[in-house]
Order: C-alpha cells, then structure tokens, then sequence
DNA sequence: GACTGAAATTAGAGCGCTCTAATTTCTGGT
DNA sequence: ACCAGAAATTAGAGCGCTCTAATTTCAGTC
C-alpha cells in the first residue's frame, strides 16, 4: 500500500530526484530523452504525485472547493455543472463538500477545505453567518453564490432576487390572483431576499392586505409542511410562490395528495428553474436564474484573485427571468 | 493570506512544537494548564493545521473521498447522506467528486482523491473499468457500490439487480401485461445486472417473445429519447420497465407530452425509489434499494480495513423490494 | 581547440507537521 | 532530604516534494 515516490522514480531513471520534479511539472528545459526516461520510469512504478507534499513545498494545490447547501436540490447539481467546467478549461480540479443543510456542517465543510489548503473556495447557497464566510476569507479566496455579503473580502454572484419575485407575483396577479401565499426559504442564501422581494411587489400591486407567509427551508419536505398550514388557514390562498423548485414541489405534492387540482383550484410558482421544473407532470411555472453560468461566474471571479491577482471585491448580479408553465393559470371564478 | 503554524503557535504559548502537535491531536498525558495555554495561543492566531503537513507525517488524512457517478440523480445525493452520517460518527471526513457520466471523468475524480491522499475511496455507481478500480485499490481502500466486480482486491456493496428486475417484470406481469419493455442503464453499475435480470425475468414467465429492449444511460434524456423510439415502434409496449427512476421519469414524461396516458395506455416502472419516485404528480412504482444504508455499508467496510486491518475482500448483496404507486396499471383492454 | 552563452541538470534547504527517543519534572514513599 | 517510577515535555529526524542557486553539458564561433 506504499507508494512510489520520486525518488525511486529518479533512481530507476539514473536522474536526480529535480529533473523528474522537472518532469512531473511539465517544466520545460528538459531534454526529450530524459523527460521519456523519467516517465517510462514513472510509468512502470507505477508513481502518482503526491499533492500533499507536493503543495507544502509549492503553496498550491491547484484545487477548488465548492461548498454545496443540499446535495439533493438539483439547482446545486447545476450550479457544479459550471464550476467543474470552468474549472477544467483552466487546468485546476474541484471537490465538492456539503454542509448537510446545517450551518454546523457547513462550517465543517469549509472548515476542511481549508485544512486541505485548497486554492480557493465556492459556497453555493451558503446558510452558514456572514462573518464566518469572511472569516475562511483570511485564508483562501472565497465566492459565496446565491447570497448577498455586503463584504470587501469576498466576490459574491447572485440573481436579483427582488426582481425574480416581482416577476413571480406580477405573473399571478396579471392571472387575476390576490390572495398569493409566500413559502419561504429562511435564513440562507436567497431566502430573505425573495421574502423582501415578495412584500414589496405585493405592495407595489396593491395587495399589501393579501400578503400570507408561512416560513420553509428550500426543502420538499418544508414545502409540504408549508402546504399544510396554507390548505388549514382560514383564507385558502389561489396562488403560492415559494422561494425555490424543491420547496413548490414539495407543496404541490402536498396539495394534490389533498385532493386540490393544479393549477384550477391553486396556482404554483417556483424559483430556479431546476429540471424538476420542467418535467412535464410537474410543469411548474419558475424564476429561472442561469445556473451553470453562476457556477462559471464564481469559478472565473476564483481564479482571476488566484492567477491574475486581482484583489478587490466583485458583485455580480444577474437578472432572472419568468418561465411560464403549466402549474399557474387564472383563480377560480368564485 | 499566509496561515500561523505550528512553530509560531509554540513561541506564543512559550512551548514546544512538539507539544502543541500533542495538544492538536488530542493526546493524553498533557497537562491541562499547558493545554489551555496551547488553544489558547492557537485561537488568538487563528491557527489552523495543515491536513497537507499533517498526512506528510502521519500517512493519514483522516478523510474519505467518495466518487459520485451523476450530481443530478437523486439516488447518489441519499447515498452520500448515508456516508456523510457514518463517516462523520466515527471522526473521519468527507469529500465528494464526480465524474461527470463519463469514464475519463471519472477516472481524473479517482486521480485527484489518491493524489490527495484520502484513506480510503468510495465509488457509487462507477462506470470506470473495472481494472481501473482495481488499481485504484492498491492506492487505498476501495468499496464500489451499485457495481459487482469480481474482484479480491476490493468491497462491493449491492443490491441484487436480478430480484429486482424479477420484482418489475413479475408485477407488470401480474397486472396482465405481455408486451413489456425495458430501458436500459448501458455499461456502467447496475445496468447490465438489471437488463439480464429483465431478460431472465421475461423468459421465466413464457414472455421470451416479448422482449424489447432500448438503450438508456440512466439519465433523463436518455430515457427520453429511449421513450421517443419505443413510440415509434410497430408493437408500442404497455409497459416500461427502466434501469432507474431517472430515465424513467425522463421517459414518461416524454410519452405524457406525446399524449399518452399513464398508467391508462402505459405503466411505468422505475428503480431505486428515490424522492423523484414518490412525488404525487410522479407517482412511480419502482424498485426500492436502501440507498442511505448502502452508503453506510460501504463506509464501514472502508473503516474496518482501515482501523481493525481487515484484508479480505467482502462482497454484500442487499434484497430490494418493490413499491407500488399510481404509474402502474392493467393494460388498456384492447 | 579554447571560449562563450545558453540549455540542461543537480544539490540541498526548506514547506509544516508527527513520532521516537531522550530529557525533565512530578509524585509519593521512605 | 533522597529516590524510583510515572507523567509531562522536548529535540530532532524525517515525510515527499519544490525551488533557488550552483554546476555541468552542449552548441556554435573564431
């Protein structure tokens, strides 16, 4: 279980233990015969680098780290869609990390890339306290995605999600709907802002009398639970907007299981735009945000502080957009 | 950016290096004035060890690395909560990659994990070659999941495709159907376990005639497109048996935007029951496999070989049971 | 053939930590 | 006060690699 290292390499190869660091490196000013007398060597070892050592001595892993908020939203799988390609055209590598829904994960998550020395960090949808995300950016440069940080230390990429929820109600009330019910997303990423986003818009229709919030955890099964309290409230709500696809799912779920017809008795509107929403028997209206362009955004904000040394902080905001489906219609005609 | 070592954690707290090393593992046999007085300097500089450094000196990282076949497939995301809730009761850590379908993907994630250095390697549902693997595993520890390999140098954890599959078969069959179709999972885990098992399956029950098989590649649109030839042809199945819920529902999505009825015109059998599965507006029967379970197997296999010195390979078989939903019917009268 | 500058190669000092062996400091008997 | 044995602490040698500076080799020129 021992493995190879340079210098049995060097050894076997009647070379110094630097001309296959040399080599390993890819550096050039190395003669052709050697270099292929060090990779034959190598080759027949059966050597692999080892990055750890590696990186003490170089203070580079050439690695990235994406901390992911839940595993089991699509939206994330989407968001590392981008990252790992943007990642790959560049020459680094990326590991992914996730914080089970917990900030206490979260921060262990973090909290071991850090150890690891990764070159730089992603935090996709991050619930863990601002000052802790400023905090790992003392060490490594950070990109938070799908939360606003109001930080000099960090980039951060982001929908506008005041616009995402005006467009979200905006589409319903143009349907006709007043009583529109707000599923929230909590403390993370995104959640206040679309909450924020949903009151003003509300507002802004004319509907400050109708607003209705029951708070979710971007979870399906904090929608369901979500849908339970809207369906056992006295003023049913026709519409709900939910702060992202997994928590509408989830609600949706919750209410047709109830014997509620989608969307002629109670329209849904989701936020992301994940595939979920696009299968057909979901058809769930959603704000789309593009997802792996985030994931390239933050990974290229990454590697412009990592390779070009740029220092100051960056705020990308990106707009999103309505797209319209099945799971919204006009209220029924009491 | 540059991070407090060691050595100036030791001139702070007027020690050794040597005793905060002790201090940092936890060890017993350090006083605890001197052991408040080492966190205390390290928490002042905000001292973080190096995982890098560390594993240099010990040969351990403490850390498993586990390779994901497909982000988007809900199955992989409750596969790692297995790992994550196991791994993380016994002091270790996680770290996820993914290879992005493909096989060089793949192979670069299992690269990047040994060259890290993890202790051990988790692979869910691979679609490396198997020798891939096996040189993986003399690197580190190796448990595949969702993938025999006849192999002594490595674990597998399973469930047994050829009872699941019967469990398909046999319920369409009861239900009265004949014409039954299987969409495929192609090369990687599961897949050929599951398409012999369709075929045995077919046989035993007098269907050998019937047999109709599409290629897939446990995606989504693998499973719509698989679903977009079986429309096509002359003798259009009733029912649709497909390696997993994720080309199933890609598929019966596909046919339902086509304007087909499920279960009514055709019934729909997925595998593995993952959340996709159980969602009302999806409503698939489908092959259960513990999937967090498996997670948790496989990660005691790796901490057996690796703190109790467990040599010898084992292979576990998992029974897989069959969940019936709203997608499967009797065939339409014809 | 001696000399030059460029190209190729190498010695060796670290990177931050662990671990063994050695040393120092405590105990509690006497 | 002295000593043995246990407990606490430390010096120092690596772990496998990179990187600077120094050395050797190689062409090409006169």
């Amino acid at each position: 279980m021992t493995q190879p290292t340079m210098r049995q390499v060097a050894e076997r190869a009647g070379v110094s233990v630097a001309l296959v660091s040399l080599v390993m490196r890819n550096a050039p000013n190395v003669s052709d015969r050697r270099r292929a007398l060090v990779l034959q060597a190598a080759d027949d070892l059966g050597y692999r680098p080892n990055v750890l050592a590696r990186n003490l001595a170089s203070r580079r892993t050439r690695t990235l780290g994406i901390v992911v908020n839940d595993l089991h939203n699509p939206f994330f799988a989407e968001v590392v869609d981008g990252v790992q390609s943007a990642v790959s055209a560049h020459g680094y590598r990326m590991l992914i990390g996730t914080g089970q829904h917990s900030r206490r994960g979260e921060a262990a998550a973090i909290e071991t890339f850090l150890q690891f020395r990764v070159d730089g960090l992603i935090l996709a949808g991050p619930v863990v306290a601002a000052d802790a995300m400023e905090r790992a950016a003392r060490s490594a440069p950070v990109v938070a995605i799908g939360r606003t940080v109001a930080s000099t230390m960090l980039d951060t990429v982001n929908n506008d999600d005041a616009i995402g929820a005006r467009l979200a109600v905006e589409h319903l009330v143009a349907l006709g709907h007043r009583r529109i019910a707000h599923i929230g997303g909590g403390v993370g990423a995104g959640g206040a802002a679309r909450l924020a986003g949903y009151h003003d818009a509300m507002h802004a229709c004319g509907l400050g009398d109708h607003l209705a919030v029951v708070s979710g955890d971007f979870s399906e099964a904090g929608g369901a639970a979500a849908a339970q309290s809207l369906l056992a409230s006295r003023q049913r709500p026709t519409a709900v907007f939910a702060a992202n696809d997994l928590s509408a799912a989830g609600a949706l779920n919750h209410v047709v299981g109830a014997g509620v017809r989608v969307p002629d008795d109670m329209s849904f509107v989701g936020y992301d735009n994940t595939g979920l929403a696009a299968m057909q028997h979901m058809s769930l209206t959603s704000v789309d945000q593009p997802r792996a362009l985030l994931g390239e955004i933050a990974t290229n904000l990454l590697l412009e502080r990592l390779d070009h040394g740029r220092t100051g902080a960056v705020h990308h905001v990106l707009a999103p957009t309505l797209v319209v489906r099945r799971s919204s219609a006009p209220p029924p005609s009491s």
